[in-house]
DNA sequence: CCCATTTATGAAAGCGCTTTCATAATATCA
DNA sequence: TGATATTATGAAAGCGCTTTCATAAATGGG
């Protein structure tokens, strides 16, 4: 058929004998036109297999037709799990997702939104991260701005969030309900206010059942799955006992149970594990971890509708999320 | 600072005092400029922060400094090595990433495929999938393209793939020289191209051997965690003895290790246990995979490099990789 | 110190599209 | 049947930018 050279909507116009108007009439399909040259047209596009150029179509209605999609680290089960909701929230509507790779880097996040921003995208979904909230709240008033699993005080109804210290709670106090007293902690990486929260919430659970808090059962991990096992090491070598771990994620736990395995500690039998994010491998894991599942596909899909629904003036309420205990086999009474 | 409107170049002009013209030369950077006016746009640029739209940019200059990147599944974690692969090689260059997620479906790739045309992308990277090898002839002599990790015959200098039946040899060469010969094989989704190379090098490898081919020591699976475990129940209720399971990706060797370990089944002491791809989870199993190490970031890495050499004209020449076995613990003596 | 170059700059055209505006064709009603 | 309201269609403007073209200013050589 057409070899290089693109199709505009000039030879779709010549090749139908009609103006160009008709011709974006016909593809914009609210105006009339007669249905002669409706089918003249539609036969051109199909012949000619016309594609419209977005950028022109862009520079003039001043809409892409684009949502930019910040995330963090493409690989990383939770936020690819948000990933996925914002696709099928999009998929089947007018708006085509744009993803960008923080990398868990600020600047290379500006970078990412700055190039989404220079390439028109009608909203954007920024997912986690460490932009500024001076930043966020910036560029908020330039565009639709939707911050998903990250709670910014000053961006209230931007957000869609769940609470992680309550989270927390919930997974320490069941390990506490399970009989468990000494109970560690692999905290996630520091300056991180999700592994902040979660922290908090560990701490709250303990007090609330009148247990003192042992600052030598906390580690700092980083939320990935070496930190988990550096984490048990430093533990052991500690020489406190403790009956329970709870990790600030599923992927540090994968890392503990590793460790623990290495060392002959089993699981559930001689400790009980915890997790967070109830990833889609946690249920694989050797045994199947007990966990806090975040409902990330939904976060991601909330975020898309509500996004759609801004852009095309609908009333909208950001969702309320929650998290919930996923009992597995990871975590057992204590005794 | 402004609220809303966008800031064009007029507005640089009036406020450097200069013509639109000039603003335009000096962002381009490649020609001469007096240092004054230079400055004056310069620090208009920063005052207004002034962000060129690329729409009208793409729109006259017919290029969108975008390069579109079709995976199949965001999570899923060899795509997600080879988007970090891409990622990473197209960092700090001029040209920004469009990714898109074809969600394992020839019609939303295609789809998806289109989308990303209109939005003028210079170059198309595309990774696995299902478009037909037709279609993507097609699109090739549209468009720069490279895809990686599947190789089409006819489109041998746009691929970036590994010899997936040369590795399975290698995995299952391995398992026969730990002395098993009653290999069984859980293989990938039917009508995959790597799910049948892989079993084709099972094959080999066994009648190289000289060792019979068992046909009931072959299960079906779909490349997907929960496909291992119904495999192993399957096998398992054949009757049939085995020493070994080659897996023909890490995820479905994650639902088979749990199958066993429901089982009661050691791994690697009753039975020994290989994966392929080398995910980063897989050594993080218990015990850790052995399995074969697909260059994953690599083949990213490279199909960004190739394509930037595409378009910049320089010369360049598709890299062959090559997978290798990396042994871990989950295979052992046959005794 | 004058004429030929070179350099800096603005005006204007044009990228492919949408949309207003004007006009021609057609339908509607008293 | 004539006047008016509707509908269909093309011409043209304009979206924000880059780049050619033309011109004015600066430079240099004899």
């Amino acid at each position: 058929m057409n070899i290089k050279d693109k199709v505009t909507i000039d030879d779709i116009a010549i090749s139908a004998n009609v103006s160009i108007s008709t011709v974006s009439r016909v593809l914009r399909g609210n105006v009339n036109v007669s249905e002669s040259k409706r089918e003249a047209v539609l036969k051109a596009v199909e012949e000619l297999d016309y594609q419209p150029n977005m950028f022109a179509r862009g520079l003039v209605s001043g809409q892409s037709m684009a949502i930019g999609v910040l995330t963090q680290n493409f690989g990383s089960p939770f936020y690819d799990e948000i990933l996925q909701g914002v696709v099928q929230g999009l998929y089947g509507t007018d708006y085509f997702p744009l993803f960008a790779d923080g990398q868990w880097d600020p600047e290379v996040e500006l970078d990412a939104i700055t190039a989404m921003m220079q390439r028109q995208v009608d909203g954007l979904i920024i997912i986690g991260g460490f932009v500024s909230a001076d930043d966020l709240f910036q560029i908020s008033n330039r565009i639709p701005l939707i911050v998903v699993a990250r709670h910014i005080p000053d961006l209230e109804d931007h957000c869609i969030y769940i609470d992680n210290s309550l989270a927390a709670i919930k997974a320490t106090k069941y390990l506490l309900e399970l009989g468990h007293e000494r109970i560690a902690h692999i905290s996630g990486r520091a300056g991180h206010p999700d592994a902040y929260a979660r922290l908090t919430g560990y701490k709250k659970a303990l007090s609330d059942a009148g247990i003192d808090l042992i600052e030598a059962l906390i580690v700092e991990g980083n939320f990935r799955r070496q930190s988990g096992v550096l984490a048990v090491e430093t533990l052991l070598s500690r020489g406190i006992s403790f009956s329970a771990i709870f990790s600030a994620n599923d992927q540090m736990a994968y890392g503990a149970r590793l460790a623990l395995h290495r060392r002959g500690i089993r699981v559930p039998d001689d400790l009980s594990l915890i997790g967070f994010d109830d990833e889609p491998a946690a249920s694989f894991m050797i045994p199947p971890l007990t966990t806090v599942r975040q409902p990330a596909v939904e976060l991601g899909f909330e975020a898309a509708k509500v996004i759609l629904a801004h852009l095309t003036d609908e009333p909208f309420s950001i969702p309320r999320l929650e998290a919930e205990l996923v009992i597995r086999e990871s975590a057992a009474f204590n005794r």
